[in-house]
DNA sequence: TTGTATGCGTTATCAA
DNA sequence: TTGATAACGCATACAA
């Protein structure tokens, strides 16, 4: 039923290697067959055989993803600008998620099974030493997105967040007045939070503001529990006029709407911001004061990079910096 | 470099039929010989080469998941639900989606280009013909998501989107009263919107209610054009003491905030209610009355499908119908 | 400019 | 229970 390039072959009546040079180096055939096979592929439709073209060529033209959760606006809009710019440069995505039972190991061999990836894009957001080694295995062309592997010479996509989080305590410091930040992130382990803590620290510092170690929460990024959270706090910290700096525009509207529900008043009471700057953070009243990741650049850079790479494989490995944005919308209320 | 199946072979001082035979069919192959294989195999880290396998065997198990879309919390969730099954049952997910430019045509090549796939599961929202005789040639075990597209003989998964509409337009007449309701779509040919639009007319005739035409807008399931239809429609609508019918989450949120921006109280002067039951459903405030759309099961599902297919070319076409369900929150009010 | 022949790494058939 | 060998569909070095 399928049919191969000595059907078209045969119906052009030529040899298989004058069609396999029309499919690849249309130059050195003659222009009158030529036409007469790609008349003959036309009409019989024919498509070349991945597998064979594979076996020969070592490649695939698929691109991997492997991102740690499919939740949420963040990760879907990677894959958007991923699944984009594969598709720009003739590429197509396979997209693979960790499940909550994987470890980092379990991820990265479910992907390299299927040996027939060109290139592999990993997320990887929690840094464990056994994903670092696993990392170090694999041999085909990887990069790394959002933390940074170290001691691992793969090409890297990463967010300055460090800046862009300094951005925002200084706008809150400097600008807003506050005198005392609620630092609301993820995981311990998670390199975006341990990132942001970093700037956090830092920054109040340099504002010679002493942070109480009351005042940082490890949530989860998820709305949920920040409301819960927020419920129970939203009134104490309102009291002392803080501002909440949560890591995700998630958990900030989780707060948000936990103040509102106890009557507090947001940004006049209490002001809170996010980051990211996915579309929630416009869908939330207030507005969402946040730090803008350009998320699908994320997607398509790594892309770029891997795609870079498959062209030529020497070249030294890159680490490419996306920079993050502050943007003031109304969260951070602007007169207190 | 990479270590083939002689390799392993040579090491076991065997043939590759036997390490061939070791791989697929344990069964008749000597203990003693097996394990010597095994252990080549797992010195050598040898994997199968997948392009000669799927030479032999016509298998990839990839299986590609087509999306009109990867913006927002709908599409991922498909996604997610894909993925998950997938990697169950022991295959790979291909993500392709539809840019701006494309027409139905477009992707499908896009993706069967590739003849590698096993399976595409497609959504199609918009049912031109062009899309129909296109799919009318493929080949490859098919199934669409969504829509019904008559006269082809796939399989398919669909969501009883009439019933869940209707049950939320009665529970709009008959337990809130509504004499007015006020329909936000998405554009007139979208398949989703034709549904629920029928179900609109059907259950509005059955109450004896009229509709206006000018109660019927078609927008483009956004948060930011509902927002705008909103600012210049909700005082009149709440004057009238209608309640909005939007046929997503996002853009019942958009005339939400344009009516709380208004001073105008929901649900107590205007009742608003979504679809789908994203996790915006229960972000906004008033949380969302939506009605539930099983959207990781679309995606699971058509996975099932697909897979079940392979495994019986010979089944007939299968249609699988997801029941939505009423959620009532707080965003239909309920004491007017 | 075109055709012939070889090999890519598997699985499957058939003999041993 | 094992091994030799023929496909599978394609690209390519080499010959014509």
């Amino acid at each position: 039923m399928p049919v191969s390039i000595e059907d078209v072959a045969k119906k052009a009546d030529v040899s298989i290697s004058t069609v396999s040079r029309v499919l690849n180096r249309r130059n050195i055939v003659n222009e009158k067959t030529r036409k007469r096979v790609e008349i003959a592929i036309d009409e019989l439709g024919y498509r070349p055989n991945v597998f064979a073209r594979g076996l020969m060529l070592r490649r695939s033209n698929i691109l991997a993803l492997v991102l740690p959760d499919l939740h949420g606006e963040f990760y879907s809009e990677i894959i958007r600008g991923a699944n984009l710019r594969a598709r720009e440069l003739g590429y197509q995505l396979m997209i693979s998620s960790v499940v909550a039972s994987d470890d980092g190991s379990t991820v990265l061999s479910a992907v390299t099974d299927h040996s027939l990836v060109d290139g592999i894009a990993v997320m990887i957001s929690e840094v464990d030493s056994q994903t670092r080694t696993d990392l170090a295995k694999v041999k085909t062309p990887l990069v790394i997105l959002d933390s940074d592997v170290e001691g691992v010479k793969h090409d890297s996509v990463v967010i300055d967040q460090r800046q862009g989080a300094a951005a925002m305590f200084r706008h809150l410091i400097y600008n807003q007045g506050t005198k005392r930040i609620v630092f609301v992130g993820g995981l311990v382990t998670n390199f975006d939070t341990i990132e942001r803590l970093a700037a956090f620290h830092s920054t109040m510092d340099e504002a010679n503001i002493p942070i109480s170690s009351n005042d940082i929460f490890h949530l989860d990024y998820n709305y949920q529990t920040a409301f819960e959270l927020g419920s129970k706090q939203v009134r104490e910290w309102a009291r002392s006029r803080a501002s909440v700096f949560a890591a995700n525009d998630e958990m900030a509207a989780g707060i948000i709407d936990a103040a509102i529900e106890l009557g507090i008043s947001v940004p006049d009471q209490l002001a809170v911001v996010g980051f990211d700057d996915t579309r929630i953070a416009q869908m939330t009243r207030p507005r969402l004061t946040t730090v803008h990741v350009p998320m699908s650049s994320m997607g398509s850079s790594a892309v770029d990079l891997l795609c870079q790479r498959l062209d030529d494989p020497q070249r030294p490995p890159t680490k490419l910096t996306l920079q993050s944005e502050l943007v003031v919308r109304e969260s951070c209320g602007s007169d207190f």
